[in-house]
RNA sequence: GGAUGGGUUCCCGAGCGGCCAAAGGGAGCGGACUGUAAAUCCGUUGUCACAGACUACGAUGGUUCGAAUCCAUCCCCAUCCA
């Protein structure tokens, strides 16, 4: 019997060098470069897994410290595994709460062993090691999990750069060794902040350990988006051409371009989501706040061309009319045009390699102004 | 007909002699959103020639250096009594 988990490269554009390929795992195969919705609590919320066929998603993420907190691993897995609870058939991936632990949960403990924490929910303690979180993920039963790292915020300096970054490779050895599920692949992340060498450290060390792929975390914290292609490009051609590289938290229309152009073959972004909830609708030519004024009387589809449901049945009279009424249909179908948005964009974004054009494909795209993601340094 | 309580900026509603263009909420308008503590958060909301002036707190008249705030009359509204 084949291996469980496999990445076969399929094609590398002649024009532009992107990649495409495909994951195979135990619930299906992934095309890559693949967007993934994300759905922290066992739900991409807002919508049904019948929601998610009908946009086409493939494979989506779940939550390691949300779903510990609530409903507990042990739940989930009494109910048959995070697939059979939320009723979701395809591939899952599990983000390993590092990032959680690190940016919301502030009242921490970060020692060598692991992370003491306070729940954002109750206020109780917690401690996550490498050992735990493994057994949380395996628990879950995602097809993906990842590895519990250290996520520097940003911006960091370069000592507590490097101490983050190295801890996480000693954590990364360590959930290798309590991961035994076989069933289930669990990826390595790359650290190293803003610092081009560390980058290439982190990268160099977690290679030789050998995962069946890579998480490269700590980017899109804050930073100018110029620096995190730049961090991209000098981090590339360190990391192994035979393995997915999965860009955690990214993103917008114009990074998944960005990305895609630098050989990343996997994103996940809260963006679409959050934004569909709160009436904002990622198009080709930029973004639309469906709230204001000017769609009052504007009833042509949100989009001229989208294939989705909300595209092709509602105007933006009726859209905005939801929004400013707080109904939740309005969530739901701005949720799904723009996961399918999105979607879409990979799958011409796959056709356009297969096809050696991505180059001209890209440029195009961001030359007419496609959505251009959140702006700089926030928080 | 009598008694009592009220009439405040788009709406509700605080204020009860100067610190009031007037709290707070709602609505309106605009902005934000990148490994989801977000169906959330932020800004703004009388007019203008805008560090100032003007118009505003049911109406009119008055007291006062000064009134949304005090007095008089009137007009409405609510509840109760006949």
């Amino acid at each position: 019997m084949a291996e469980p988990f496999t990445f076969e490269r399929k094609h590398i554009c002649k024009q532009s060098g992107a990649r495409t390929g495909v994951l195979h795992t135990p619930h299906g195969d992934i095309e890559t470069p693949i967007f993934m919705p994300v759905g922290t609590q066992a739900t991409v919320k807002a919508m049904t897994p019948r929601d998610l066929l009908d946009v086409n998603a493939n494979i989506i993420l779940g939550n390691t410290y949300h779903l510990y907190l609530r409903p507990g691993h042990k739940i989930v897995e009494e109910a048959g595994g995070l697939h059979r609870f939320m009723n979701w058939n395809r591939p899952i991936l599990t983000d390993s709460g590092g990032f959680q632990v690190f940016s919301l949960a502030k009242i921490n403990d970060i020692h060598e062993d692991g992370v003491m924490f306070r729940s954002h929910i109750d206020g109780s303690k917690h401690f996550f090691t490498p050992e735990s979180v493994m057994e949380i993920e395996q628990s879950l039963g995602a097809d993906i999990a990842m590895c519990f790292d250290e996520c520097a915020p940003y911006p960091s300096d370069r000592q507590y750069t490097i101490d983050a970054m190295e801890r996480t490779h000693r954590w990364a050895q360590r959930c290798k060794a309590a991961h035994t599920r076989e069933d289930q692949a669990l990826f390595g992340i790359v650290q190293g902040g803003m610092f081009a060498d560390l980058r290439i450290q982190s990268a160099k060390t977690l290679t030789e350990m050998d995962f069946p792929g890579y998480g490269i975390g700590g980017l899109s914290v804050g930073e100018p988006k110029q620096i995190m292609y730049e961090m991209l490009e000098v981090l590339m051609p360190h990391m192994p051409e035979n393995k997915p590289r999965y860009l955690m938290g990214v993103g917008s229309p114009d990074c998944l371009l960005e990305g895609v152009l630098r050989g990343v073959d996997m994103f996940d972004c809260v963006l679409q989501t959050r934004a569909g909830r709160n009436g904002m609708a990622l198009t080709r030519r930029g973004r639309m706040t469906l709230k204001n004024a000017k769609y009052e009387r504007d009833f042509t589809p949100l989009e001229e061309g989208c294939d989705c449901y909300c595209c092709r049945n509602f105007s933006r009279a009726y859209l905005r009319h939801l929004f400013k009424e707080k109904e939740i249909l309005g969530a739901q179908l701005l949720t799904m045009h723009n996961l399918r948005f999105t979607l879409r964009l990979m799958e011409d974004v796959r056709r356009a390699i297969n096809e050696d054009r991505f180059g001209d494909f890209a440029r195009e795209l961001l030359e007419q102004g496609i959505y251009d993601g959140p702006g700089e340094a926030k928080n």
